[in-house]
DNA sequence: ACCTTAAAGGAACCGTAGTTCCATTAGGGA
DNA sequence: TCCCTAATGGAACTACGGTTCCTTTAAGGT
């Protein structure tokens, strides 16, 4: 029964709707099935049938963010790439809704396994969608063979998750930038071929 | 009244190691005042009137841990230093109790301001400890003039941060020893000068 | 050793989120 | 269009964490 556009999936919406609301305005430790039903104008045993518990709807709310992908922009360079790349973390973590949000959601995902898999899940799909840059790059001969392109794309984000959730430094362009330009860098120098770790002394 | 080793003391002790457990164990979700109380073996009444809230008890143990300080190695290059740091912060967040309690702490802290200045406390006061091996190596000559000395060191942890709260990617020697790498790299390229953001093109 | 006072603790109270029960309703299929 | 079923929603119940009140205890100063 019930297709997207009926009722079921109607209340789904909503009530993921006021999950983020909630989360991007007071945070995790504020998110309750009660209010939660309120704010989706839904009656309150219905989002506890559903979901159970908070990070259950969490845990839902992460799937569906992982379903929307965002297109990447190809640069033609490296550097270019990876730059777009640090620019649109940048942007979603100091959007005043987003960044809340994403702090809550790891927040959650600190709590609850199924929460923890689920974010797993959305930072394997984006993380997968931006490897292929770093590939081309293989190809062209920009970074040397062997270089492991997942790990490239999560060292452009980390500096900026770090301070997102530390909230020590600039969470600006220049920190993106320098976080791609680091990136770039290390890459050139084999830092992410398996024996690269321990190469530059 | 009440000095170190008094009744007060030894409350706030129990009460602080009690939450640290809580935490380590189940997460920021599951700390509550009562549960706390019980575990402390202290009235329940005790611990709300000195704290009030549960994210007041984090905010309390953060400036503890800041308080205790860990000593670094020195090793006479920045590659050897900034290794240790990985390392040292590797070991950290890997450890069982330890890692957990991290990702509390920092889970705490997206919910309520005074625990995030005290985090961002806490962590301003380890970068601090660390940036002089930086500052070192550019008397050394190993890294350019201009340098920013915590940005490197944030450099650093950033990976092994990111790793631990999103799940995604290890969190084993072979990851820190590349974030070292990394960030040597990227420092003796100059990425970490005011103007280095957008050197590497 | 006493006395003062601030801190601790026990017990009862209160509010509310989570849970259950059952009546109602909306959608899809015949 | 009607009917059947599954999902919704209102209302009452329960459990439990937070809060208050008042008694008890112990640490420091004299």
């Amino acid at each position: 029964m019930e297709r997207p556009g009926g009722r079921t999936a109607r209340v789904r919406a909503a009530v993921l709707r006021a999950a983020g609301d909630v989360l991007a305005e007071q945070g995790f430790a504020h998110l309750e099935l009660s209010d939660l039903a309120r704010r989706a104008d839904v009656g309150k045993t219905t989002v506890y049938r559903r979901w159970g518990t908070v990070t259950a709807v969490v845990t839902d709310l992460l799937a569906e963010m992982a379903a929307e992908s965002v297109p990447r922009t190809e640069t033609g360079t490296l550097s270019g790439d990876l730059r777009a790349n640090a620019r649109l973390v940048l942007t979603t973590l100091t959007d005043p809704r987003q960044g809340p949000l994403f702090k809550a959601v790891i927040a959650a995902a600190t709590c609850d396994d199924a929460t923890a898999a689920a974010l797993r899940g959305f930072y394997a799909t984006r993380v997968a969608e931006w490897a292929p840059c770093v590939t081309q790059a293989v190809t062209r001969g920009e970074v040397p063979r062997g270089t492991d392109a997942e790990e490239v794309i999560r060292a452009v984000s980390a500096p900026l998750y770090y301070r997102l959730l530390t909230g020590t430094g600039d969470l600006d362009e220049t920190t993106a930038d320098r976080a791609a330009a680091a990136a770039v860098t290390a890459a050139v120098a084999g830092v992410f071929t398996s024996a690269g770790a321990t190469a530059s002394t």
